[in-house]
DNA sequence: AGCTTTAAAGCGAACGTTCGCCTGGCTCCC
DNA sequence: GGGAGCCAGGCGAACGTTCGCTTTAAAGCT
């Protein structure tokens, strides 16, 4: 808008030749310490700004991250995308990056979308979110060669840069808590079979369960979508067990399950807490204002986004990270709704 | 990484010079229907895209568009970032554009920062959120004469582009919806003033009641910041008084404050819904499942993203929008917390 | 003194587009 | 039949950097 103000225009000013200021600015110069501090200071009065886009035609590098997210329906919070958000944007911008934001709502062509940003060089590497098991984001960005770090493991056999949360570890915390407040008998919310981050969720449960003893009932493991509905109908029907089968505390893979559980048990007369355990996983923004408070485990949501980014950054610049699967343990939270005393 | 296919490429192949691949790729040929179909059948063999880089550095558009939001602490949800980034990245991706984020934690010096953007020609406008009264990002970009829109409001002497909500309507339907369930003192939960978009949601309160009559005691009026303990504390105190002058019903300004009073009216004892109303604003994902759900005020977050984005896509290409001032209704959602047979 | 070394800065080229102007050849019409 | 008009496409230049090589001049060495 207003005339932008060019290498030229500095150099004429200090009367140097304009490639010698690009040299003092990318501080790989060989120039007496009088000309440099001349050239800063015309810099300086006259706000030169280098342009980004001749600056990415010439050294084809963007300095751009893209970022792809799978949102969510309205009526449903993100508990972690503002965190997410924050922390990789302040990790890339210190390192002189930004995010450019892609939909993941086009999944009839996402592998377009990738190619189109990776050919048009708009990006120099990307942050996948969300994997699954045989992620075809994946196989793509490695055919094409093209950094990225994921948010989350995938096909085991695959070998690629990702961070991740220890869904089972954190699971696993959250039962074993469960079974010291003295509940024997410990149910499961889980997802559908065949997602990873549920597979490895689960498996926390059964791990905790066969450790410290507790027999577990088949009876007591129930499936559907991660919504409150589910928790609340999966529960309702858990309750129906005969008195002395039936769970006396519920692990939930996630916290909509875990409020519907929740409120389920209270309609069912239920005190949930001193006679009904529940634990969530996410530690969703709001669960702490329930009554009960909700126990849930919370993931190293910023630490996960600054590690992604430092990855990324490595891999990007050339360099080969020391180590590239990275696996963060979350943290159990625990409030009202899984003690007994509460 | 690999090799890259440029506009030389497919003219070598097709047997033109570069120049008339790029005028046909731009729709702007004067060529014969053949060697039209024969430059885009090489393009499609070679897969070709064209280098944005290249293409911003000609042109001085770089079809990116600045966003920054302010991060909510991390116990806290924002209840509309997910939406409102779906929305506008859909509707800027339809027009060819990207969304950059940057963050505005920074808040020593916010103008530093769009003045880099700008300069660098980093981007071609901005979609500035969270605006005040005095917001100093709206003189600093109409000086630098560089296009943007505002999701709110500022100084009403300004005249800028903007898409607002109309906070006053909102309160105003829900203050009107609880004086039909037949409540005559009603108080109200809101900001410190000072607060632009505090102002509007109050004055909606005032509107309903001056119009539909009921007096109005300055002691049902309590402000503080808007979070959970905050609404607890101003509610318990405003339950302390006499019976005969204490609100039935409480207009609250967010939903935080709105949660907060449902917990203490129930910790004096009171049933909500039946003997003491309550609602908020947001419709924060997951009050629908509070016990007992919360009546909120909705904003149409979604088309607030589309007609930003609109606004400022015409901005940008040089054109004056007809109506670059448009405030939207929001919705009243009613639900338990506020009806009377609920 | 004559030659090599080094420091300081200049110079040309290239990255891949878009844009405006130019040219060659064909058609058309009086 | 010859000039005007038009159509298809070519050509040069420019956008603002960075990079590697060259040049100049001064200094160092034997």
């Amino acid at each position: 808008m207003t005339s932008r103000v060019t290498l030229k225009d500095v150099a004429a000013r200090a009367g140097v030749s304009y490639q010698t200021v690009s040299k003092v600015l990318n501080r790989q110069a060989n120039v007496t310490p009088e000309t440099e501090a001349l050239i800063w200071q015309v810099v300086a009065t006259l706000d030169y700004r280098p342009n980004i886009a001749a600056r990415t035609l010439r050294k084809s590098a963007s300095y751009l991250i893209g970022y792809s997210w799978t949102p969510q329906p309205p009526d449903r919070a993100n508990p972690i995308l503002d965190q997410f958000l924050t922390s990789t944007v302040e990790a890339a911008e210190a390192a002189g990056y930004h995010l450019l934001l892609f939909p993941s709502h086009n999944v009839v062509d996402q592998t377009q979308i990738y190619r189109n940003l990776v050919h048009s060089s708009r990006v120099d590497g990307f942050i996948v979110t969300g994997t699954n098991y045989d992620d075809p984001r994946v196989p793509l960005l490695q055919e094409l060669n093209f950094p990225f770090v994921a948010f989350g493991r995938a096909n085991p056999d695959w070998h690629f840069a990702y961070v991740d949360v220890d869904g089972r570890a954190g699971i696993s915390a959250a039962t074993q808590h469960l079974i010291e407040q003295g509940h024997q008998r410990i149910g499961l919310l889980a997802w559908p079979e065949g997602s990873r981050v549920g597979t490895a969720r689960q498996n926390g449960y059964f791990e905790a369960m066969t450790r410290a003893g507790p027999a577990i009932d088949p009876n007591w493991i129930v499936r559907g979508s991660g919504d409150f509905e589910t928790g609340v109908r999966c529960t309702t029907q858990l309750l129906q067990l005969p008195q002395a089968q039936r769970p006396t505390a519920l692990v939930a893979v996630d916290d909509h399950l875990a409020m519907g559980a929740m409120i389920a048990a209270q309609q069912a007369g239920l005190h949930v807490g001193q006679e009904f355990g529940v634990t969530g996983f996410d530690d969703t923004p709001g669960i702490q204002h329930l009554t009960p408070s909700l126990t849930s485990v919370r993931q190293p949501i910023w630490q996960v986004g600054q590690m992604i980014v430092e990855l990324l950054i490595d891999l990007m610049q050339g360099r080969t990270p020391a180590n590239a699967q990275i696996n963060l343990p979350p943290r159990l939270i625990v409030r009202q709704s899984s003690v007994r005393n509460g």
